[in-house]
DNA sequence: CAATGAACATTATGTTCATCC
DNA sequence: GGATGAACATAATGTTCATTG
């Protein structure tokens, strides 16, 4: 019978990553879950990584949880009845998201010198 | 009840990343297991990754599978009884570890450049 | 049918147990 | 106790289903 895990320490999560992109695109534009996931698609798809939509909503509502974002339900841009979830930053939220940010930016370094060593040891 | 499972082509994940370089790490030295877990955690040690005992052996069962590697059970230095198992390559092992390297290459590139792109998101 | 979300399923990986010198 | 491996358990994440407008 289990308990709890300790990560072993490799790369980040896809979770942790998604999470920090949302958080900037939402200091950047007005957008909701499924326009959030055309985006990250677009973007990352000459990278070979395409997320799908279930990992984009849990990570909107970690974000939530972790009362950085809150959601805004309102009507989409033209259209009369059909009703979106907006984002924006929760009371509080900008200063929770400058700290996540703090933090996954070391974790990108990290990730960045581990595989740089790989490829310098395996490679170099 | 679900099917087969596309990936969703995030970052490459730990046990190809420790199959790489139990390859190299048998092109330099005779090691074993444990060993070879030593050495990883060592070197890995300054990234915050710590590596655990299954996954190293998971991988070189996986390298065995993939008919690059094989076992070569021998006795310890010195010890006169204890056991332990050595590796090197499988018949046309180099061939297929050479092939596997090269996938690696690429794949690894390909993380760099997406971490690079998270960091120049999201904080250039 | 787009959008949201939950339920469900599987894979990746961490922890514990068994066995053998 | 060191070494190997399997069994077991949980976490991460992909797929399907339900609901609503």
């Amino acid at each position: 019978m289990g308990e709890k895990r300790t990560p072993s320490g490799f790369l980040l999560k896809q979770r942790a990553f998604l999470k920090l992109y949302l958080i900037t695109l939402t200091e950047q534009e007005r957008l909701y879950g499924l326009k959030l996931l055309d985006v990250l698609r677009q973007e990352f798809k000459p990278f070979g990584y395409r997320p799908n939509h279930s990992e984009v909503y849990k990570a909107l509502h970690d974000l939530i949880e972790d009362g950085i974002l809150k959601q805004v339900k309102q009507k989409k841009e033209g259209m009369k009845y059909q009703e979106v979830v907006y984002y924006r930053f929760a009371e509080g939220g900008q200063e929770k998201a400058k700290l996540y940010k703090r933090q996954l930016k070391a974790e990108l370094d990290r990730c960045a010198a581990l595989i740089r060593k790989a490829i310098e040891d395996n490679f170099g």
